[in-house]
DNA sequence: AACTATTTATAAGA
DNA sequence: TTCTTATAAATAGTT
């Protein structure tokens, strides 16, 4: 609808490529909140601009409009990692919670992710997001929430190695006391040992139990 | 653009707001195919009808198009809880492999998932899938994974509970061996046991270790 | 960024 | 449903 047809292919000229994307993108956003609000539904789009940036819409829904963020958060990874330039960006709320989450190396967790998205939902989300910013913020949290898990994992792994030494130990120690006492104490093929006490530290922070019964959303590991 | 200009509210007559909104959905299908074909960009669509039906656009991007059933598969759990009824299915590929993984109550990871809808993607989705099974097949996955999670961390933390059992046995043990040697060779505050090493079964299986190094995407629990 | 000639989408009617 | 048609809306090219 113009001053003639379009062509259904790529618009090679670059400026009327961009003021074809401007105009097209608007109407596209209103008739994708027209559809929502006339028909009652929920709908969710997401465009990708050449430069990275998101403009999107999710009608009134407090869950698509996070997936939407989550789908660019992942998508950026997926389609940016080469051509990343350097850009202003307006950080929002759920950018500065992220930061703040990451700078303390803590694991977040996405069921954390969503209610810090959530809580931002009170005030709406800006539709521009820069690339850079994001991309950053994923890979710090991913990194964190892998390390976290690594971490768990080793600590149980080590603590059940370091009590079969001890056990090791104690065998030892015990079969040395039998000796001293002689044979007649020992009964078919029992073996004893002597163990020094003193020499097995407190365990009881082996003990402590990882977070695992809690809301989480994660993805896959970057490399 | 029709006979009359519409107000931008819920069309509360029932058909009427059906033929408009199969005349807006395919309208808004094909804008979103045209913006992305025109500027060479990524597009996503997603409309959820009232029936729980998934209407989308994807562009050209197998990544983005994974999203867009992703985001419907956990969409669906939060918003058709309570009217879900059952429906004919047009099951795909998909659905088939999930529910051969379901069944072998293996657990999936989102990065596996994404293997079986990229699979699929080599001949285009379906557009519309049918909730209930759908539904179904997200709960199947999520106990799975958060079951292999849980026995995962309970399995270690069992070893170690029983390797500490084990340990307080050889103290005491070595403690009853040491008395009756005599109190000559005790120095300072060491205390020594006695232990019976065939009350010690083997310990080898708790060393098991659980396939933490692999492709991940996952989400929170359901409940 | 505005304008305007056209094309396109679609509301209501058949 | 599907088609038709009058009309509203979107937008391509121009200024």
């Amino acid at each position: 609808m113009g001053r003639r047809k379009l062509e259904m292919k790529r618009i090679e000229d670059n400026s009327a490529r961009q003021v074809t994307f401007s105009k097209r993108r608007k109407g596209l956003l209103k008739k994708a909140k027209e559809l929502s609000v006339l028909c009652d539904l929920d709908v969710a789009l997401l465009i990708i601009s050449r430069h990275g940036k998101l403009h999107h819409f999710s009608s009134n829904n407090r869950f698509l409009r996070f997936l939407t963020l989550f789908a660019f958060l992942t998508e950026i990874l997926e389609r940016y990692h080469s051509h990343i330039e350097a850009e202003s960006s307006p950080s929002t709320a759920v950018c500065e919670s992220l930061v703040e989450c990451s700078k303390h190396s803590r694991s977040v967790s996405c069921g954390e992710l969503l209610q810090i998205v959530e809580r931002d939902l009170e005030e709406p989300l800006v539709d521009q997001l820069s690339v850079t910013d994001l991309l950053h913020l994923e890979n710090e949290l991913q990194a964190a929430l892998t390390q976290t898990r690594t971490t768990k994992t080793h600590l149980l792994l080590d603590s059940i190695s370091s009590l079969h030494e001890k056990e090791k130990m104690l065998v030892e120690e015990k079969g040395v006391l039998e000796e001293k006492i002689g044979g007649s104490m020992t009964s078919g093929r029992t073996k004893k040992v002597i163990l020094d006490l003193n020499i097995i530290p407190d365990a009881q922070m082996l003990k402590e139990r990882a977070p695992e019964q809690r809301k989480w959303r994660e993805r896959r590991e970057p490399t």
